[in-house]
DNA sequence: AAAATAAATTTACTGTCTGAAGTAAATAAT
DNA sequence: ATTATTTACTTCAGACAGTAAATTTATTTT
């Protein structure tokens, strides 16, 4: 029985690269371009020789494929840069991706402020702005005019025209139908069922893809956080509500219908407290912000006075400062964050779940063995215990996973089949 | 916003073929041998013009292919059962699978009973044995010992050799790896990690196949059962134990690393019920078989007499005849049921759960909508509400689920590329 | 009998990938 | 210095899966 622990990354994982890196032999269906360019990029930079051991295909299709990517300017040859150790035979060549090849825009479209990047095709931020946004539940027109106003800012600073950019990828709160590119609701629209990435598209000339918050904190940690060495992860996400994604072999796991994985709603307790959905027992209830800050409300004087973010802070402060009933609070939250944790491990067995999320910043959740306790609330038999680690991003991890939203596609279409 | 509703499937769909029913251009990326294939079994019989409009493939692959199959012996030109309108131009030719060009066994080994069914390549029984089992927790040997007499058994009623049988699936209760065949706990074995199907294959000569109660009843409702319309959908069973099972894409779901899916043993009260895995709050303990015995016990005087099934009518019958206690125990348990359902459809949203198992023979649910009442408990923004069937098998959905696991490797054998 | 129609087959062709033979560039041994 | 060895890369014929279009086949309608 293996041993498990909690571990807090920090941001990024100073590899080199970016995008998931799939294991030995992955029996990908995917073209060998498509192969060849991403395991390229997720190694930073390989031989021909080393492609072909890696995914065991054969050397001359290597170089064949090769010859068509630096010809179609995605990749490159390059100095080794850590080559010394020479042995005999011909040096290697390697190979790299062009970074400015193609470039992306990722977007973050929240209540309180949005954010966007650009980058280029591996993932490094060219330009980032963000606008506050204080209208909760406008029209979709609004909205449009917002998204409008940040990619013109956005290119402004990196000095670069719409045409230059192959996708745009935006996270959105709410019920998202990212093969549609529907969104089906959302806290920041007063309609419903918007056609979102298709009007954007229609705006901007250039492919739009759309995602909710939990799917791309998700995939930012895919592309760029913990999740990159890691085939299959869960990530639970504890914010102002209580979210999860999920990557099954390296890829974004999004359920049958577009839908589910709704973690913050399913009932642990019948008739229990009342969330804000409106039903009673749902985790998020005992567990995100909200319901800590109405229990600080009754508990201390902490009556709404300030943002969530501030209260929060207030409240954390109280509770490292000795504070019996703000402890008693977060020890609570802790309970129920291990009881999430124990039942994405029951349903999913994934081999590790990243707890990501403001929310871990104020707790003192260093001090608590996550996964042991969420082992003890599953099955022993369940011989390979789940890692659990934290990850407390900054205010980009959403932008970030938007923008993988965006590189995965521009990706698709650049190395597509019979170009 | 659909209706939801609760139906009671009988055994059987009546429907021509078996196996998933794959749904028009089904973006498969199999070989186009495996998808003509997997098209006629699964319509009973088509003509050629019509698998290539189905599948979107051309007319000319589609000769290629039929003649392949047709020389390996796998499916032949029939006579069309059903054509009378006649329509101008030359008239289609009907293809259907030959339906002893292969045989399988489907093995489900329980506690008290082992059951086994032999079929030929559309899943027709043409023989099926029932042998009482009693050593609960026997060494490997025994057990092997068992299913070698259940094969023997088997053979002979249906006058056939092993060396005609193309592959054979195995159930067993407890945790089994079905990627390495391996039996990670069983409470039928008093070893752990067994390699059961590596042995038996040895021992007979013949491809093994392994799964798990929960996976092989959502493969019989895949194959023969109301999910064969259906290509997303979970299963939820209701025994001595809850498991559940989920097919995504007409494929069954086997999570990140072949466990998962534990439903009975999610959290649904912090500290609540003890459950026999030793741990509290599990839904099982509010919900399964037992549980409901260990609260008649106390509540009403049907102190352990008779076996579980014994016990568990007579509780039905004290409920449907008016006893309150008995009521009371079955009103909880559905509260139970229905909090299981929302949860599914909270984190997976399947169009469809099927609940299965015998239990539902005792309680009285074709009174609730349990459809409607799962609706209630789940965000009330999934605008498509799941529907909840459900289905009472006979004691042979193990051995037709198992023999769906023999079914589908032989397919993929036989239908492989470059033979 | 001729025209129309739909099914099935044949044929030429495309794109992807492999395997084997050959070339290139370095180090090691003599 | 020359030759052998080793490893990286390239080239090319060919297998294979699949398509699209022309052709043949079988039937009904006129």
């Amino acid at each position: 029985m293996s041993e498990s622990k909690s571990t807090l990354y920090d941001v990024g994982d100073g590899m080199a690269g970016c995008g998931p890196i799939f294991p030995e032999g992955g029996f990908e269906k995917n073209s060998l371009r498509k192969q060849v360019f991403e395991h390229v990029r997720g190694n930073g930079s390989v031989a021909r020789s080393d492609i072909a051991r890696a995914l065991s295909i054969s050397a001359g299709s290597v170089t064949g494929i090769a010859a068509e990517l630096i010809a179609a300017g995605l990749i490159q040859e390059i100095e080794d840069p850590d080559r010394e150790i020479t042995v005999r035979g011909r040096p290697p060549v390697a190979l790299a991706i062009v970074p400015d090849s193609f470039h992306v825009i990722g977007i973050h479209l929240a209540n309180e402020r949005h954010s966007a990047i650009l980058t280029d095709s591996i993932g490094t931020v060219l330009a980032e702005t963000t606008h506050s946004a204080c209208a909760p539940k406008r029209p979709v027109s609004d909205l449009i005019d917002e998204i409008i106003l940040l990619v013109t800012d956005l290119l402004r600073i990196a000095g670069m025209a719409l045409n230059q950019i192959s996708a745009i990828g935006i996270g959105i709160a709410g019920l998202v139908d990212h093969t549609t590119g529907t969104v089906a609701w959302s806290p920041l629209l007063s309609e419903a069922n918007v056609k979102l990435a298709g009007t954007i598209e229609a705006r901007t000339g250039t492919p739009v893809f759309i995602d909710n918050d939990a799917n791309i904190v998700t995939l930012a940690e895919l592309w760029f956080g913990g999740g990159r060495t890691n085939s299959n992860f869960a990530v639970m996400t504890v914010e102002h509500g209580v979210g999860m994604g999920l990557v099954l072999n390296n890829r974004l796991f999004r359920g049958a219908r577009g839908m589910g994985l709704e973690l913050g709603h399913t009932k642990v307790q019948i008739g229990g407290a009342l969330c804000r959905c409106g039903q009673r027992g749902c985790l998020e209830a005992y567990l995100a912000d909200y319901a800590l800050i109405k229990e600080a409300a009754s508990a201390l004087d902490l009556t709404a006075i300030g943002t969530e973010k501030n209260t929060m802070e207030r409240l954390s402060a109280a509770s490292k400062s000795g504070d019996p009933a703000a402890q008693a609070i977060f020890e609570n939250a802790a309970k129920y964050l291990i009881l999430g944790l124990a039942n994405i491990v029951q349903l999913f067995d994934p081999g590790l779940i990243i707890v990501s999320g403001g929310h871990i910043r104020y707790d003192n959740l260093d001090n608590i063995d996550l996964g042991a306790e969420a082992h003890k609330l599953t099955l022993n038999s369940n011989i390979n215990a789940c890692e659990v680690a934290l990850h407390a991003w900054d205010g980009l991890v959403w932008a970030r996973g938007a923008s993988a939203l965006a590189l995965s596609a521009a990706t698709d279409y650049f190395t597509r089949e019979s170009r």
